[in-house]
DNA sequence: GTTATATTCAACCAACGAGTTGACTACGGA
DNA sequence: TCCGTAGTCAACTCGTTGGTTGAATATAAC
């Protein structure tokens, strides 16, 4: 446990039960019972998505007599789109270099006497 | 294993190591070794992490002589990002609709006697 | 043909994750 | 006060995952 936020979030919804779960909170708040009823599987094993999805942030669960109503929280969402962004806009970047090398130099894509060290430019 | 594109590719990016093999790949190609190199795995392991990112779809690997060189493939970033805002947007869509009701009639504070399905109005 | 390099495959192990059942706590209501 | 409802905690099982070592494959270099 305890590991790096991001990590956190990634792992949170490598599973299709808790993203579905995300998506019936996007819709409202529910309730753990609320929230197991679709799914075949036991009240406990719900409680335990939640917990997942509270560690990494995803979720909040306020008090309301015996009731926990599990509450959507959308901020964590911005961690793993920046991330993304990030690497996509660089790949996509790289790309259009290269396609700018390829044009400028065509002889570039003869096999070079060097590629030990990747395309790195 | 076959799991939903979507879970593939978060479970993929829950590992660290794996986003940091990302990052590395948005700079440029790279071999598995000069991937393994600031590791202190052994080259077999990288190989996995590969592999796992490949089932993803997040990386291709082509042949040049005895060496296999990993191209990073933005596109996957693509499903990601389109699930996430879809909820987001979803979710502070619903924000604002309770923010208008809250305005329009402040007594939806007090405790209603029908709190069983949830806030889904 | 042999050797070195790059990578993968196979078998194994420890840790983890998702599920279970059973016991427990916390309220609200009769 | 006792019962029913909502939820969590604890202990266990079982499949998966990330790591290892050792062998195998593919190609280049000698």
């Amino acid at each position: 446990m305890a590991a790096d936020p991001l990590s956190l979030v990634f792992s949170a919804l490598a599973d299709p039960t808790r993203r579905d779960m995300v998506a019936r909170l996007a819709v409202g708040d529910a309730t753990v019972n609320e929230l197991a009823a679709p799914y075949h599987v036991t009240v406990q094993a719900v409680s335990k998505h939640l917990k997942v999805l509270e560690d990494a942030g995803l979720v909040s669960r306020s008090r309301e007599a015996q009731r926990r109503p599990v509450h959507l929280e959308a901020k964590v969402f911005d961690l793993m789109t920046k991330w993304i962004e990030r690497y996509r806009r660089q790949a996509e970047e790289r790309y259009r270099r290269l396609d700018d090398l390829l044009r400028t130099m065509p002889e570039a894509i003869e096999p070079t006497p060097t590629p030990k060290t990747g395309a790195q430019t």
